[in-house]
DNA sequence: ACCTGAACACCGTTCAAGT
DNA sequence: ACCTGAACACCGTTCAAGT
């Protein structure tokens, strides 16, 4: 019952040396996004990483949506850099839609960003791009907006589907996620409830997602040739 | 200085009459969302209005995923329906397609819910009807799954979209909305930063999202077409 | 068995106080 | 001007106590 003195024990940490900036923070986010996922990322620990109070964080973000926009424009940007070969637009457009899979794929948790908020700059990044190599390829005035949302679209798919899969089990490997998914399938209805899933289902174990997104662009690049020159 | 007592003013709250039940959880769950919106779903604002404790629900939903997840369930049922008429199955899926279009368009809540977790029965169930009307279609076997996320895909990004839309303004009309899309568009990057999207920007306010996703389905009905009989 | 509602363990965000 | 860190206003979830 003593120690009723208002002087605390525990002193104020000394001051950041080097000042804090918006580059330096968004780094550092992506950093722990990447290596511990995305409930990993508070501003609590964001701040402790960089030896700093969360208050001190929105003088140089807003808030926490504005951070992880950062966050997802900075990796999109490595993707939809500087651009064009002398390819042919199409296969450029293909390739483009792959670099974009794979920066997904490497950080799961822009998947997740990408699709929950499409309207954000590292979308539009995306689809400015998308809507560039489409120009070349004969496409009705009318039409270009609408291919460049199909487009889109398969993006925003795959990027769901990515962030799911690392967001359930983000320690099983690929066999043990896929069968715990099939489990649900099953749990949830009968075989005869849901053909088509259960006929699908073995080929999970061996399948291959960017085979398979890379199989939708070319649909959509099909569609486009029966579309504008139809036989 | 008084009322050291023990005894509380407030007496416990009487006991519910009828009993309480998943199907009435989940209903009055998607009433809130409805009206309300994503945010006004807690398991405080649930309890309140089935006049309960929330620790009551925890009796009947393990947690807010799994009451998400059945409102979901719920909805898709509905167009996931009975099924087929006796259309060429073609025109069932793009009917289909469009069906959920409209379901999510209806309910902006589902649409977040549905690219938040694709692996949920809700998605399965879209993705079974997809695959299902896919089959009487010619496609090669090992192109089927293929074919069956690409249409999914584009289910996954307009739910995206869908969702975003009313998010950020759900108050906004039309025309408000798009203004402000705009507006943060040109704030990110100049006009020569994003030509592509600068120029689509105008056509945005007199735009119809459903034709345009209707426009996506038929290009990829159009690239399935073209890969299972080329000219 | 089911319900009640306070308590717990977290969040994002704010803000007075320091430098 | 910028940083600090406690405080605030919320969450989802748990659990002892009631019926």
């Amino acid at each position: 019952m003593s120690k009723k003195d208002g002087s605390k024990d525990a002193r104020r940490s000394p001051r950041r040396r080097d000042a804090l900036s918006k580059r330096v923070i968004v780094q550092t986010a992506i950093d722990i996004l990447d290596a511990d996922g995305e409930e990993a990322l508070t501003f609590r620990a964001l701040a402790a990483r960089l030896s700093t109070g969360a208050g001190a964080l929105y003088h140089h973000v807003s808030n926490k949506d504005q951070l992880l926009a950062a966050a997802a424009t900075n990796l999109v940007e490595r993707v939809t850099g500087p651009a064009p070969s002398s390819d042919s637009s199409e296969a450029t457009l293909r390739t483009l839609m792959l670099d974009v899979f794979d920066v997904i794929r490497a950080h799961p948790w822009l998947g997740a960003q990408l699709s929950r908020a499409p309207w954000q700059p590292a979308d539009l990044l995306i689809f400015e791009r998308i809507g560039e190599l489409l120009a070349p390829l004969q496409i009705p005035d009318e039409m270009r907006f609408d291919v460049a949302s199909a487009f889109m679209n398969h993006v925003l798919g795959a990027a769901a589907q990515q962030a799911a899969g690392t967001c359930i089990a983000p320690n099983l490997d690929r066999a043990a996620f896929l069968e715990k998914v099939t489990a649900g399938w099953t749990a949830h209805a009968g075989r005869d409830q849901l053909p088509f899933v259960h006929e699908i289902a073995p080929q999970l174990a061996h399948h291959d997602d960017r085979q398979q997104f890379a199989t939708g662009v070319n649909l959509l690049l099909a569609g486009i040739a029966a579309a504008t020159h139809p036989c």
